[in-house]
DNA sequence: GCCTGTTTGAAACAATTGTTTGAAAACGCT
DNA sequence: AGCGTTTTCAAACAATTGTTTCAAACAGGC
């Protein structure tokens, strides 16, 4: 069906030039105007195929976090039989390839950084149903490194200390580029980078397995959101 | 001069306003108009303060980052003679305290992480006024955990690895509130944060320590590198 | 060709936003 | 009190933005 396919063109085109422009300039900046210029359609265009601006995003986040995990699933290029180094190492290599890889849509990881930085409030599912399975495989690989009878606290902790550095790289990458013009942010040298964090990390969290006494103990908090954003 | 005395009294009203308003929703977001009903001023009020928008942005920058280094100066609370170990302590949690803690303008970390991830683009010589300085302190940190005979690369790549767990807190918290509400980012439990993120840290850069250079045979990629960025 | 349902397009609408204006109020000073 | 300057205020302006409208263009089945 001709209908169908030319249906899906539009749509298709609106997305990605919503992608490209959402991840740039966040969600209030980005007007429908310059999405609908750079998809080649009409202004009403956004209006008629997603029904508003705001399910126009959430289309774009959904469309954004499949295409970027089909591209780097947090596995890539791991050797037969890996051991928890190994998979540590794949999994930063990864992240910071799903957000700083030139890969054409190199805006899906930024929209991420952008959404995990400012949630727009509109999709609290979306967090459980996109960030927090990464969040449990890194947490899964830091628990198997710090060895049995780990707790969760240092657990949470470590995998924290690992994402952070590499999202650091995307959210900072700014500043980064300009206090530290040595470190490239560049593809080819991704790969240099993903092994430094993966190299820190691994001491870092060797720091806290079980033989290493525990730090200190503390009272898990269940709550207060104070940080009511929005 | 009860002139002057009332005019900074609007002004700095402003400024508290805009603050809180802006580090929340952003440069372009926020609303003359919401900012001057929390300062109980009028609409006009600062385009005859300021000039402009994007001028009482600046202000507020400025005055944000001369706040937030007077509360929190990156030596707080270190004992006499500090060793490395204790300086690097004292500048994480100096960090956390300034971007997470409850103190009144609690605001003011969070307007920089903002401006550090979206740069608004004028104020670029901010940067190196405000963050270039306390990039080179945690610098300087690094190089002497490391020893004599490091690396450029590898100091900027490590102080990267601290300060990016530290900044993690910040850009990620919503998220991190809800994937590890184990993990409190109130002010009590900000030392405990504080204290893992610098083991963790201490132990990541030792094994970039010169003389730590045979023991990572163990690691899988030797990583003769570091070279080859850049 | 004709009809039906879908998609596009130009124009218009309503709401919001940064900024300006001009007069009133407040203030400092003699 | 009187005067000149500074500050506040309500109203209005001009620009932008998300959304709607309605007619034209189009596709596909008969």
């Amino acid at each position: 069906m001709d209908k169908d396919r030319r249906d899906q063109e539009t749509r298709l085109r609106l997305l990605k030039a919503a992608g490209e422009i959402f991840s740039k300039k966040g969600f209030r900046a980005a007007t429908i105007r310059e999405i609908c210029a750079k998809a080649g359609a009409n202004v009403a265009a956004v209006n008629y195929h997603f029904e508003s601006k705001k399910n126009l995003y959430l289309a774009v986040l959904n469309y954004a976090h499949e295409e970027a995990l089909r591209r780097y699933p947090p596995e890539l290029g791991l050797p037969e039989n890996p051991s928890p180094e190994d998979r540590l190492t794949a999994f930063v290599r990864a992240m910071l390839l799903r957000t700083l890889g030139r890969g054409k849509p190199a805006w899906h990881g930024r929209l991420m950084a952008r959404e995990r930085f400012e949630p727009t409030g509109f999709l609290d599912d979306f967090i459980d149903r996109a960030i927090l399975p990464r969040a449990r495989i890194i947490q899964a690989i830091v628990a198997e490194l710090l060895g049995p009878g780990a707790d969760d606290l240092t657990i949470h902790l470590c995998a924290q200390s690992v994402t952070g550095q590499c999202r650091h790289y995307v959210s900072s990458r700014h500043v980064i580029r300009r206090i530290s013009p040595l470190i490239s942010l560049e593809e080819p040298h991704l790969e240099d980078l993903a092994r430094h964090i993966a190299r820190f990390s691994l001491a870092g969290i060797r720091a806290f397995a079980a033989h290493a006494e525990p730090l200190q103990s503390r009272e898990p908090q269940p709550e207060a959101p104070t940080g009511d954003f929005q």
